[in-house]
DNA sequence: TACATACAC
DNA sequence: GATGGTGTATGTA
């Protein structure tokens, strides 16, 4: 006899704060934002959370390296204070400046797409498991989950989370280890597909494709394939400046055209697939489409538009960590004087300060950003960049016993020369990575005068940070 | 060049 | 009881 009717998620209380864990909830943001979460039991799930952390060395570490951003924040408080009104006025000059001119070369004859396919290793396992559609599963192990399925998210369940956290928050969380091989496989096949309509598609992950679809969309739109002439109906298009490629396919015709392709391209994976969804951005370049393809997940796809208002509208109310880049710390930097996380429109018109706080170029990039104008994505691969580094890492057991580390490195050494190896690669800079039980993370790092590779060389190099006391 | 950080997936 | 692995970019000394 099975349980009982289907388990559902706990229905907490708003989150009843208080307690020690108060701190650790500051640090955690499982529970925060993101699809298939119900508001209901986020203070439950967040109470469990801060519960099996509070005493965690991990825990422990985040908090310090949380404080110290705090101490960095209020430094650029300072600095920000301190600046006189010249240096204001200059950088406020420069930043009005710079949008002038982004806002003069915005164009509105490229196309981008970024297609993600929704939870992969979870669907592809459930697709191979049909028993576990509508259980909670979680692709990983006790230590680290790669990614749940909806079911287990309204449990609170989320990739990046550890497992036996996953395993608190519900119970019967079902465990399934992770299959590259499989997935790998998964991927090439929508490749080929993705290949069809952009030869020079790029692969942000397995599970992510970063199309310029421009060409495809010309050629198609010449060969009468579809796509009603565009009534270009005023507002559209941004920069109407002459037409490049001989057609005139710009702004919102462009994005029609591309949202029925972009639907095609779906449809053909998910028939290759054997079922398997994607969710889809599109817009004028690679940033855009990358932070529309988190707006209509799961299976669905969103086009950003190409005007500069369509742009704007789009990205103004959108926290900044939306914004590919703008991760923890620099979301703390830019968040608003009272403490709450800022919007994409302040980071715009909090420009000035940027530029007074930051080296020019994160100035730059931010600004860019901000108005939605490159950057955060692909952007022209040119030619096969080559890669710039491997590695090879383990966590292990804690342990002083320094033949054991030493065996440890070796074994390492040797996986990494065998990668090596099997790609042809080598190096000229050989780093050892270190993490002490602390979570305190040392690297060491020793150049030769020509590009090594093999496990002694790598050994003879990667010097142990030793002395780590207690 | 050496080391540390931030970020993405 | 317990929080991963791989790769890129950048800041600072």
């Amino acid at each position: 006899m099975p349980r009982s009717p289907s388990p559902s998620p706990p229905a907490g209380q708003p989150s009843t704060a208080s307690d020690a864990g108060d701190a650790v909830k500051a640090i955690y943001v499982f529970a925060n934002e993101k699809g298939g979460m119900t508001d209901i039991n986020r203070g439950k799930i967040n109470e469990i959370i801060a519960q099996l952390s509070q005493s965690s060395a991990y825990t422990a570490k985040l908090l310090k390296s949380d404080r110290r951003v705090d101490e960095t924040v209020a430094l650029l408080q300072q600095k920000l204070q301190r600046s006189d009104e010249g240096a204001r006025r200059s950088a406020a000059a420069v930043v009005a400046r710079q949008v002038a001119a982004l806002e003069a070369s915005r164009r509105a004859d490229r196309c981008c797409a970024v297609i993600d396919f929704d939870m992969f290793y979870a669907a592809v396992e459930i697709r191979d498991r049909p028993e576990l559609a509508d259980k909670p599963v979680a692709v990983g192990g006790i230590g680290m989950i790669s990614t749940a399925n909806y079911v287990a998210r309204r449990w609170g369940v989320r990739s990046a989370m550890p497992g036996f956290i996953g395993q608190a928050l519900c119970r019967q969380l079902v465990f399934v280890r992770p299959d590259f091989a499989k997935y790998t496989a998964v991927a090439e096949v929508a490749r080929a597909i993705f290949r069809e309509y952009d030869p020079k598609m790029t692969a942000g992950s397995l599970d992510e494709a970063y199309l310029d679809l421009t060409d495809h969309l010309h050629k198609r739109a010449r060969d009468g394939g579809g796509g009603g002439a565009g009534d270009d109906s005023g507002d559209c298009d941004g920069g109407g400046e002459g037409e490049r490629r001989g057609t005139a396919l710009t702004g919102e015709a462009l994005g029609e055209l591309a949202g029925e392709v972009v639907g095609e391209i779906r449809a053909r994976v998910k028939e290759a697939t054997r079922g398997l969804t994607t969710s889809a951005g599109i817009g004028p370049n690679f940033l855009l489409a990358k932070i529309a393809a988190d707006v209509r997940k799961p299976d669905g796809q969103f086009c950003t538009g190409w005007s500069r208002e369509a742009v704007l509208s789009f990205l103004a109310p959108l926290p900044v960590r939306k914004v590919p880049g703008v991760g923890r710390v620099m979301e703390k930097a830019r968040a608003r004087k009272d403490g709450a996380a800022s919007a994409v429109c302040e980071l715009l018109s909090r420009a000035a300060e940027a530029r007074l706080l930051f080296t020019p170029g994160s100035a730059d990039s931010l600004l860019r950003k901000s108005l939605g104008w490159e950057e955060g994505g692909r952007e022209e691969a040119a030619g096969e960049a080559l890669q710039k580094g491997i590695s090879c890492e383990r966590t292990f057991r804690p342990t002083g016993d320094e033949a054991e580390l030493g065996e440890t490195l070796r074994r390492l050494c040797a996986s990494l020369a065998e990668e090596m190896a099997a790609r042809q690669l080598r190096g000229r800079t050989v780093t050892l990575k270190m993490k002490t039980s602390d979570f305190d993370l040392l690297t060491r790092d020793s150049s030769a005068a020509r590009p090594v590779g093999a496990a002694e060389e790598l050994q003879a190099r990667a010097v142990m940070p030793l002395t780590v006391a207690d």
